[in-house]
DNA sequence: AACAGGAAAGTCAAAAAAAGTCAAAGACAA
DNA sequence: TTGTCTTTGACTTTTTTTGACTTTCCTGTT
């Protein structure tokens, strides 16, 4: 039973695809095609649609406003895998490691099998750790895994 | 003697036969069906469908959430990697955790970088915890990496 | 150019919808 | 009676949905 937020981020996946991995839309019209709250469209562009999934979302105000979805394709190579290494500080959460991580495999940096493997190493039920710290540990583990994944050279298996 | 549980446990079992292995529920609508508490289906799932059978169990919470139950196609490596599983009790030392990832990779349950990427996951630099807790969450953090392992397709890659 | 009005989109927090946890109470066999 | 398995319910946590209020931008009028 997919959620309302779970469809509209098909919808627009759908979207996107169909249209090279750049699509428009405006707010309060597709609030209305779904009937909600124009707000849970911003809900569902947070949650599904960040940029540490590849996606850029850029948006003018006013009449004639706008919202523009992009889906970056990062070219493949270790200094990407670098950068976001660079990028994660201290604590992440679990949505943006996940975020991370899809991208990776994406790009094909990790194969599906160990997409599951890493999105399980860092998911809170086993991170049973109380909030601050919890964080922290996802984000040693989360950047302990992509140190692996680059030093190993990729395609291997 | 059938309990209220072993009807449910049938029920689902049912479930899962006629849908090839996994099936999506609604908790509180089961405990409705069965005129429980919601948290019996909990004690259900716990006590009737544990890895340990073949069994993973995934969930969400919040609204459109649900609970999804796959029943994993037993062979001869996923029977032994559950019978891992079954015995690793709560804590776990890095040593342990060290020898049971080393004995995977030797019967090529894994391959090298996967042996990488969970060794990793499971240093003691990274869960930076101190000790009587840092056993537990890496016992968590191994038991869940190794259920990824026995639900996905072997060899898959 | 300055301004007013309306048309978008953004923000934020409260309410609602699920599922999870845990411990106490009950049932029942040994 | 004692120990184990089951049932129940109060409380927690997570995720989604809703709505009131804010900000920004465009367009037409003075």
């Amino acid at each position: 039973m997919a959620s309302l937020s779970d469809q509209i981020e098909k919808y627009l996946i759908r979207l996107i695809k169909q249209y090279q991995g750049e699509v428009e839309i405006k707010r309060n019209q597709l609030a209305n095609d779904f009937n909600c709250a124009p707000s849970q469209i911003n809900y569902v562009l947070e949650t599904r649609f960040p940029v540490e999934k590849g996606y850029v979302v850029e948006s003018q105000r006013g009449g004639g406003g706008y919202i523009r979805i992009f889906k970056v394709k990062m070219d493949a190579s270790k200094e990407n895998i670098q950068k976001i290494i660079s990028r994660l500080s201290g604590q992440i959460s679990q949505r943006d490691a996940a975020a991370v991580i899809t991208r990776l495999f994406e790009n094909d940096y990790i194969n599906q099998r160990e997409k599951a493997l890493m999105d399980r190493a860092v998911d809170r039920r086993v991170i049973r750790v109380n909030l601050p710290h919890r964080d922290f540990i996802r984000g040693n583990i989360l950047r302990g895994m992509l140190e692996i994944i680059m030093k190993f050279e990729d395609g291997e298996e």
